[in-house]
DNA sequence: GCACCGATTGACACCGGTGTCAAGCCGAGC
DNA sequence: GCTCGGCTTGACACCGGTGTCAATCGGTGC
């Protein structure tokens, strides 16, 4: 047979000599098909390695098998893991990724992502922050009946709609490592206030703090933009002060390694003169040198639950997409830029 | 109207007072519509905001609008800028990307990919390196009718069917610099020898420093595996000589990174005592400190142009796309880490 | 023995587009 | 005035699957 050869559900059903229907009754496992005509069905499958068509299938079902990755995120690894996490879900059960990029800042994005959607009558969307956050798209999502999960920090909705990771708990182990090296003075560079796992961030961080009885000044938290620019910035403003902070704790790694760039140019040495603390366990975090002390999210196993949630939902299994796992815990990755403060 | 109501080509019809047919000329552009008739469709069309369903028009066209992305590299700022490269071509040619990450280590790959491209009837494939590279898969390609464009470090091929990164123009430019700068010993971290880029760096690489009268002392060459891991472990197998080079070339970010990670446990000041130099300009390079010198690739540009080809290979316009800009030089990134040895 | 029932199966329309081909129309050529 | 040919247009089959529904069949209950 030619390689390019295209095998229709019609031959199959010639060679089985059934009817169509019957082959697509096999295909898509329906009951009430006799065990001798599922037999020979499946043997005519097996002889011409015929799979179906998934456009054809995809208009008589009015379903496209495509699931839509969105995300609006500058983080290369953060991406490609979610994406690979994603992957693993979606290829062994008949389904496809596509991924859709956009600028959330971009004034008519809402719009357009439910252009798309509509257009490629995409079956589910999974939601990466910090589009995830914003109910203005939910409520478009709904509109148009497409089934959604978010990744999101904060617990917003019904499990079946998000994976929660818990950025709270991430940080609590932050706050509590420094606490027990003996730092009292902590700088912390926060996120963008736009986003809510920025907030997250920064309440786990001080109600820890708080918790243990110490107070996280004003005038040690500075605000940044996730990018390693502004981390680096941040970081200069905290360690010019007269008596500057013995730990800085970064809302994400980018930060963090921007904070240890701004250290190192003022000949300030990691972790003996000052601790630092990133979040996000980016690759990059491993590689320099000293290695970063981080927090890991599990992002890829997040896209591979998301992605396992999303599937029982567009096969109307609400009960089955609520029943998979919604929370993870941050793990704590202790590396070498922390130690206790100089005395 | 609902926000989720389905527009068919039926609807624009009946409202142009055409029959669909002619609608579908309308939409795919096709000539012979009377320009009076032409108006009303239009008309039609916006009034109702109605866009052809993909699935139908591929079931009917036998094609599915559908490129693929197909990679094996662990790189994830690489695959998002090659993506978004891509993805700027697609939507607006009415194009989506699916991305196909692979194994390339794995036994059946080509026959896992041949078996996606036909069961997606995938229009045309990018291929990224180092997948780029094996011929068997292009003959697989070649054999079930899918169109493809390579990104190659060499020209093996018609130019329409890929983009010639210039490994050795880049590789050139950082010879050049070292010797200017007065290094005559180098160190060189090679690439995986399983991968073209690594044979054309070390090519490049050597005859540069043969055309002005420079040796590359075998000693001074080992072999990683473009991990940051195997960059370490190789510079200090470079830097525990009696009489370290001045100066080290790694293949790649990932392998410099480690080296320069290797110096710094070994107290060697980067750049006064030890010039490094890397290749790609990953996102990380320009994030460290000092911040690391470097080649970019241009690998945006490389997936637009590669998605320009094969949008014009997709439309029988084999000319079109062997027009389209194959070579792209690379660009010198002189950032910190390389200075005159100390004498 | 007969009406009834669930399991099995296939004929046929349909999903929403495109290809083919023939018909209608109009101006040009003789 | 008639034929011819090019431009427009639509009817209809088709792409490759699925949904609906009716027909058939063997087994039950009485």
């Amino acid at each position: 047979m030619e390689p390019g050869k295209k095998v229709t559900i019609n031959d199959v059903a010639r060679l089985a000599a059934v009817s169509k229907k019957t082959v697509s009754r096999v295909i898509n496992s329906e009951p009430n098909v006799g065990a001798e005509t599922l037999q020979k069905v499946k043997k005519a499958i097996e002889q011409l390695k015929y799979s179906p068509n998934p456009q054809a299938r995809g208009l008589a079902f009015r379903r496209s098998f495509l699931l839509a990755m969105i995300y609006d995120n500058p983080n290369p690894a953060y991406i490609t893991e979610a994406m690979y996490g994603a992957l693993s879900q979606c290829r062994p059960n008949g389904y496809e990724l596509v991924v859709h990029p956009c600028d959330s800042s971009h004034k008519g994005v809402y719009e357009d992502i439910a252009s798309f959607i509509k257009r490629l009558k995409i079956d589910g969307v999974l939601l990466l922050p910090p589009v995830s956050e914003s109910e203005e798209l939910i409520d478009k999502l709904k509109a148009i009946d497409c089934h959604y999960v978010r990744l999101l920090s904060v617990i917003s909705e019904r499990a079946s709609h998000m994976i929660h990771f818990n950025d709270r708990e991430g940080v609590r182990h932050v706050a509590e490592h420094l606490i027990e090296l003996g730092h009292r003075d902590i700088g912390f560079i926060q996120g963008p206030s736009s986003s809510q796992s920025a907030i997250e961030r920064y309440e786990g961080f001080r109600q820890t703090l708080e918790g243990r009885g110490l107070k996280l000044a004003a005038r040690r938290v500075v605000t940044g933009s996730y990018t390693f620019q502004s981390g680096l910035e941040c970081a200069e403003r905290l360690l010019k002060a007269g008596k500057p902070p013995t730990a800085i704790f970064a809302s994400n790694d980018e930060m963090a390694i921007g904070a240890m760039v701004a250290a190192e140019k003022r000949g300030i040495k990691i972790p003996t003169e000052l601790s630092v603390i990133g979040f996000d366990d980016n690759p990059q975090a491993a590689k320099i040198w000293p290695a970063l002390t981080t927090v890991n999210l599990h992002v890829r196993e997040m896209g591979k639950l998301a992605t396992q949630k999303l599937l029982a939902l567009c096969n109307k299994d609400a009960e089955g997409a609520a029943s998979i796992r919604s929370e993870l815990l941050p793990a704590f990755i202790l590396r070498q830029t922390t130690a206790a403060p100089r005395t």
